[in-house]
DNA sequence: AGTTCGATCGCCT
DNA sequence: GGCGATCGAACTG
């Protein structure tokens, strides 16, 4: 199991433009990065896209209010919002400048500081459900409000990329607890991982 | 000012 | 598969 030192020589930090695309293809393109916070780091295997226009079940739909206003700011930084009284969800602000969108990180694969995870989650039995769902992994990695607005780029939150391996496969999916626009692809894992939320996916 | 309900999770049957 | 927990944001009047 490697440190967080390690992974950060392993692997090189996204630049803004990743971010300043549609947010389809940053959600794909998620997949496999490796996200640090503090001394726990995860590699995303499960997103889900949300968009500006056209999508009922984005946050941005009904426009800009003080809750997700950072979805409305530049790409490349974090959206945290509390739902259901007591979780948090993490997304990236993730489209072309100008427009609104997010990508919703829903699951990741333990790589550093399980240990500190294990504490924070003592439900979860095995590590496989360390991270596997969107409110559980900001609990594993003390992800908190406190870091909405944050920058992903130059702030305590960090997305990167290892400086080889292929890329992962991919499967797609309709989104997970939504009623409105729930038919769109819009969910993307990596296929054949037991870190997902739910069932994997073959 | 009151009400509704949600981008969830874990425990129960 | 079903449901209770728990609370803030957003909408209604």
């Amino acid at each position: 199991m490697p440190s967080v030192d390690s992974l950060l020589e392993a692997t090189l930090p996204l630049k803004r433009e990743f971010y300043s695309r549609d947010p389809i293809e940053v959600a794909r393109d998620c997949l496999g990065k490796v996200l640090v916070y503090g001394q726990t780091a995860g590699r995303i295997v499960e997103t889900e896209a949300y968009l500006g226009v056209d999508d009922e079940a984005s946050h941005s739909w009904r426009g800009i209010t003080k809750r997700n206003q950072v979805l409305f700011g530049r790409p490349g930084h974090a959206y945290v919002y509390f739902i259901y009284g007591m979780y948090e969800c993490l997304n990236f602000v993730a489209a072309p400048e100008g427009q609104a969108g997010g990508v919703l990180i829903r699951a990741l694969e333990p790589l550093a500081g399980v240990e500190r995870m294990r504490r924070r989650r003592p439900a979860a039995k095995r590590t496989e459900d360390l991270a596997s769902g969107p409110g559980k992994l900001t609990v594993a990695l003390g992800i908190t409000r406190k870091l909405n607005g944050s920058d992903l780029i130059s702030g305590p939150l960090q997305v990167r990329a290892f400086r080889t391996g292929a890329p992962p496969e991919v499967a797609v999916t309709r989104r997970i607890g939504i009623s409105r626009s729930a038919d769109l692809p819009l969910r993307f894992l990596i296929r054949g991982s037991p870190f997902v939320s739910g069932k994997r996916v073959d």
